[in-house]
DNA sequence: TAAACATATGAACAGTTGCTCATATGTTTG
DNA sequence: CAAACATATGAGCAACTGTTCATATGTTTA
């Protein structure tokens, strides 16, 4: 599992890539840290049911049990979901009470989803 | 699965959705299908080594063996990621000869990688 | 046309994911 | 403190995902 070989070997008969080529690769590719975080982030993004809270949340704070009602899902359920999408740190919570509020905690989520939208709505 | 139940219950011991909240949500919440759509298209980025091979075309167009050469994996990996791209139009190609030349389709590829960038660089 | 090359694809397998169920934790109220 | 409520969490299971391996398709060249 070479990931930066030294140098290329022929891979097709004409090897396409070259020096420079490769050079620019380097400098441009993030390293393989990031590139699993970067993964991780849109994993996150990739479930229709954490795609649905965060579109909830665009409007309001919510509960749990409120976003739960509301997509007619399981309290438990979208507390595992709830759990992920805070690990990612995409939303935040505060505790009133009995009940735990949770809301966007950045602004990449409204500019990742628009960004999405726009291109399967072509 | 009541996605738009006509009343809210009670779910918390006082409601805290109310009914504007509602209505403000079923007027933002995209469809079933799309909200599907748009999880199917943040699966894509969803793996590192279909992020990888999208860092490489923001540099060039490349064929499927340079792809895989620079990865260091698999033909069969990279032909078979390539495919997911692709439907997901994420890629294009074009062929010279026997050789299959891969491209960027779109400029959301960017934005969004960059977006994802930014959060998890804070 | 046969051989060589570049790519595509189907099946299979291990690893992962999202939900459910049962139960635990944390908070308020009687 | 006990009961009720809101949320969190661990285990388990069915469904899905990414890779490998073997092989098929498509193109060029001898």
């Amino acid at each position: 599992m070479e990931k930066h070989p030294e140098e290329l070997a022929e891979c097709c008969e004409l090897t396409h890539v070259h020096e420079d080529i490769v050079r620019k690769v380097r400098a441009i590719l993030p390293d393989e840290e990031t590139l699993y975080d970067l993964a991780d982030l849109f994993r996150i993004f990739a479930d229709s049911t954490r795609i649905k809270i965060l579109y909830l949340l665009f409007e309001s704070e919510m509960c749990v049990c409120d976003i739960a009602q509301l997509l007619g899902m399981t309290q438990s359920a979208i507390s595992h979901q709830l759990r992920a999408l805070k690990q990612s740190k995409l939303v935040k919570n505060r505790r009133e009470g009995k009940t735990v509020f949770y809301s966007l905690a950045d602004d990449h989520v409204v500019t990742i989803l628009a960004q999405g939208m726009e291109h399967i709505e072509e």
